[in-house]
DNA sequence: GTGAAAGCGCTAACAG
DNA sequence: CTGTTAGCGCTTTCAC
């Protein structure tokens, strides 16, 4: 067992200098061909590396990005960590996840403790948590200190920074306008309360394109879940005391688990009831029937927030100028709508 | 924007020296009352937070630790990671995930550039690729270099470390010992190729017990999947061909996309096929019928792979001591096996 | 061409 | 009680 070499050691080994030691490893000019030779065979036989840590403290720059997501578990979580991962390592940078567990306090935590000095940039999505306090301090805090902060899907207004969502509003009354132009008009909404940020955005999209339809909105086809623990059973009663001919759920979860509900009642899907989910997850993919889904593009939104956040890190200059990346989204037709 | 304040900082200001500030800060007896209070209270005032970097160099320990996966988006692979952020959160680590993407190259750059101070400790399930190879010198390398590494789920004897699994075997011939005891004996057995070892360890264990009960095994009943792209093409080949009562998968994506065939042609489930699979994950749960499974308990594996790494790290003494921890399992009954 | 010295932020042994 | 000093591993002036 062997510790890790230092410059040090080499440098004594050599019966050289530090300074030349480094300045050799760097294939610097000013050492003399024959001492840069040999430093150089001596490193790689011995397999020198420097330090990171030390070069961290010197550089003030770390190399490496923070992700906090409220979950992993999540396909949609998953897939951007993927895309992060992928345009972060091809820079060079190294990606530590930590997950809030829907929690404020651990989001805080994980914030402040990674905030000194372990980082370089955060990229994060918000607890269901903070979304409820509407409490960001945390994060404003950080960006205070100057460290650049990517907020995606899950984001505020409240705090000014660079943003990647998609146009969660936009995105369902295009769905919502396919089951319209089905002739489809009873149409459930399974969503999640007002406070998460998509949940809301997407029951608005919902609302207003009925409304631009002139078809009134029943609030009671409307479900808001709170608990997803008891989603089954919420699910049950909406199907046992309303009537509907489509449902759209505001992720894969509850698309399949009104899916299951829906088969277990013998209703015919999608003759009889058409559903759309959001996320394109493997739960859409393999369900039977298959699940559409608006397809979010969550590869492409995690590529796209660890681009901003690497841009910025790399700027010399301070521009206080942020923006927000509106990501696509597709409707995706598989076998839960009839064309 | 200000910058992170530094105990130098502090000192100047205060008009002290940076030691003082530093003992004060850490309530040392050696620094009187008054002083004590003044530094601790200007420190909270203007939120002074110990810079990690310096300290990781100082300490050489980082206090964090490096999870290497072939995949996030699998949740087995999410399962776990949730499991070792439990335990190293609680336990003051921080984790740093890197997707190996079954690729070989992949695993040893990023344990090369993790290996050289950034992290404390490695927790790692083989790719793909290098389990193809064979070829495991880089963890090799890097626990000479003193640095513990945790090995689970997809591990290899080559290496001589702590390792977390389940008994692949076992669990596996309790599932098919299921079939035979409820007289299905024409069973399929999805399966990966040789070369990942908790596949062979799960085709081993249902030849073993198709064996054990003298019932002659049927090569053609067994698919190895080679190309994930392929998969439903291949098991609509083994549908077409072949004929079998009940069918093990070794995850829950070929077991659902296997149950999928089969609805897709009225086969009825489990009356007319029983099927188990492999991890008990969502789909698995959301499916319609719900997929019986192995359950793999793959939090409490994250959990017992940090808790292994950790005490590793904490421990002073250095006995060469490596233990195997094997991880119980279960098998859940849901809709697709006939009681 | 090479090396000594300072410094990144912090701690700890040792003086005073 | 408080301060000086050295050092973690590395880079980078600035002397020699």
């Amino acid at each position: 067992m062997k510790k890790n070499l230092t410059l040090k050691q080499i440098a004594k080994e050599l019966e050289v200098s530090v300074s030349t030691v480094s300045k050799a490893l760097k294939n610097s000019e000013e050492i003399s061909e024959a001492t840069r030779q040999k430093i150089q065979a001596f490193a790689k036989l011995y397999n020198y590396k420097p330090n990171n840590i030390a070069l961290s403290l010197k550089n003030r720059k770390t190399k490496t990005i923070a992700v906090i997501i409220p979950e992993v578990v999540h396909h949609f979580f998953a897939m951007v960590i993927s895309g992060i991962e992928s345009v972060s390592n091809q820079k060079g940078y190294n990606v530590i996840i930590c997950m809030s567990n829907e929690s404020y306090e651990r989001e805080v935590i994980n914030m402040e403790m990674l905030a000194s000095g372990s980082i370089d940039g955060f990229i994060i999505s918000l607890s269901k948590e903070s979304q409820e306090k509407k409490d960001y301090h945390h994060i404003k805090e950080v960006i205070n200190q100057g460290m650049p902060v990517v907020m995606f899907d899950r984001v505020t207004r409240e705090v000014y920074t660079d943003k990647v969502i998609i146009d969660d509003v936009l995105a369902t009354q295009e769905a919502i306008q396919f089951f319209l132009s089905k002739e489809r008009k009873k149409i459930a909404m399974i969503s999640t309360p007002d406070y998460i940020s998509v949940g809301r955005l997407r029951t608005e999209g919902y609302i207003r394109t009925l409304e631009q339809n002139d078809i009134s909105v029943n609030e009671d086809l409307i479900l808001r879940i709170e608990d997803e623990t008891k989603l089954t059973e919420q699910l049950e009663n909406l199907f046992d005391t309303q009537d509907f001919n489509a449902l759209m759920a505001v992720n894969e979860i509850y698309a399949v688990a009104a899916l299951k509900v829906a088969l277990r009642r013998g209703i015919k899907v999608p003759e009889e009831l058409n559903i759309i989910g959001f996320t394109d997850g493997i739960i859409s993919q393999h369900s039977t029937p298959a699940i559409s889904t608006v397809k979010q593009n969550a590869f492409k939104m995690g590529e796209i927030s660890a681009k901003l956040l690497i841009d910025k890190l790399e700027a010399d200059n301070e521009h206080e100028h942020y923006i927000t990346e509106v990501i696509g989204t597709e409707l995706l037709h598989r076998e839960t709508t009839s064309l």
